[in-house]
DNA sequence: CTCCTGACCTGAACGGTGTTCTAGTAGAAC
DNA sequence: GTTCTACTAGAACACCGTTCAGGTCAGGAG
C-alpha cells in the first residue's frame, strides 16, 4: 500500500499532535507510516516543505468567517478563529512563526481580514500595519500560551513565580495573582479589546 | 588558558551574531571556543541553559527605564526597550520564545512594566493582563521581523507578494503596498499605539 | 498478453547534532 | 611539593536531515 501526499502530510500532523513539533522528526515519521526516512522525500522536497504544508493545513478555513457580521465584530471573529487554529494543534503557533507561506488559506486569511479592517473604516493606507498588529498579538499570544502548555507538562514547577520570586518582585507577584484568576479565553480577549478599542479611537470601527 | 562561564556565555552570543540560532552549535561553539564539546557541559547543564542564559543576558537592562518619565511615556518606553534588545542580537525574539526565563532581568522587567500600568492607572487587577498583551505583541512582532529579515538573507524571492498573488486577492496587494512603504520603526509604533490607545480609553494611560 | 513507463520505495551512506562517560591534566592552596 | 579541585580530552551513543543508486510494482499501450 503505498503512501499519497495527504497520507504523509496526515501522518505528520498525527505525529504533531502526539509528540509535537520537536518529536516530528523525518525519520519516526516514516516508521509511524510503515517506510523508510527517504520515502518522504519523494512526496516533499525537504522538511520545510513539509511544515508548509502543516501550516497551511492548519490555516484552512480560518478565514471563512461569518460574512453577515458587522465589519467590527468580524475583525475580532476572525483573531479569534487565528487563536483557536493555532490552539486546535500542538504547537501550531510556532509551526506558523517558524514558515513564510504564501499559500490560499494563509492568503485568504489575510484578504478577509484587511476587507474586515477596511469596512471597518480603517483608511486604506493603514488596514495592512492594523492586520499585522492583530495578527502579531495572535501570533505571541498563542506561543507564550502553548509554551506555558509544554511547560506545565515537562516540568513540575510551578509556571507562576513562586514564593521566593515574589518576595523581590512584590508587583508582578500579585499581578500575576490576578492574571491566574482569569481563564486563557479572557486573558486573550483583554488583549484583543485594547487593540480594537485602540483602532476604534482612531478609526471609529 | 581554561574557560570560565562567562567566556562560554560571550562565545555563544558571537556566535549566534554570526550564524543565527540555527548555526549556533555545542559543537562549533566548541571549536570556536579552542576546545571539545564536552567541555561545555561542565559551565552550562545542557544547552537550553545556555539559551536560558543568553535569554537573560538578552534582557540586561531592558527595566532601565527613566523613571521620571510620565508612567504612561514610561510603558511605551518599556515596549521599545524590549523590541529594541530583542533586535540587537540575530533571532533574539526566537531565543527569548523558547526558553521559560525566571531570572533577574527578566523578572525585573516584568516588575518595571507592571509598576509603569499601575501608576497610569490601570487597576491592580488588570496590570498583568494589560503587561502581558504588550509583551505578546512585541514578542510577535519581532519574531516575524527577524523572520522577514532571514528570509531576505537566504532566498532571492521578495518578502512582499508579487504580482501573481495580487491578482487574486487584491485588498491585501494594496494594503501591503503601504505596509511597505513604512519603516520598520513606525511598522511597531502604529500597534504600540493601538495597544496604548485602548488602555487609554479604559483607563486612562 | 506482453512490455514499458513512471510513480513510489529500499537500503546504505554522509555529515551533522546533543549528551554522557571515563580518564586524565593543569593551577592554585597549603 | 604535594594535594585537591576545577576543568578538559577523547571516544562513544543514539539520534537527526538528506542524498543516491538501484529496485519494485501498477496500469496503460501495443
Amino acid at each position: 500500500m503505498r503512501l499519497h501526499r495527504e497520507d504523509v502530510l496526515a501522518g505528520a500532523l498525527g505525529l504533531l499532535d502526539q509528540d509535537g513539533l520537536d518529536g516530528l522528526t523525518m525519520r519516526r515519521l516514516a516508521t509511524s507510516l510503515g517506510v523508510g526516512p527517504s520515502a518522504l522525500y519523494w512526496h516533499y522536497r525537504d522538511k520545510q516543505a513539509l511544515l508548509e504544508a502543516i501550516a497551511e493545513e492548519i490555516m484552512s478555513g480560518v478565514a471563512d468567517v461569518d460574512l453577515a457580521l458587522p465589519p467590527g465584530e468580524r475583525t475580532a471573529e476572525l483573531a479569534r478563529r487565528l487563536r483557536r487554529a493555532l490552539l486546535a494543534r500542538r504547537d501550531g503557533a510556532r509551526v506558523l512563526s517558524g514558515t513564510y507561506v504564501r499559500r490560499p488559506n494563509t492568503l485568504g486569511f489575510g484578504e478577509a481580514a484587511v476587507r474586515a479592517l477596511a469596512e471597518a473604516g480603517v483608511p486604506e493606507t493603514e488596514t495592512a500595519l492594523a492586520f499585522f498588529t492583530l495578527q502579531d498579538y495572535v501570533l505571541g499570544h498563542v506561543i507564550e500560551e502553548q509554551s506555558r502548555e509544554h511547560q506545565l507538562a515537562t516540568t513540575d514547577r510551578t509556571p507562576t513565580p513562586d514564593a521566593a520570586t515574589t518576595g523581590d518582585y512584590p508587583a508582578i507577584g500579585t499581578a500575576i495573582r490576578h492574571w491566574a484568576e482569569r481563564t486563557p479565553d479572557d486573558r486573550f480577549e483583554y488583549g484583543l479589546r485594547l487593540l480594537l478599542d485602540g483602532l476604534d479611537r482612531r478609526t471609529g470601527v
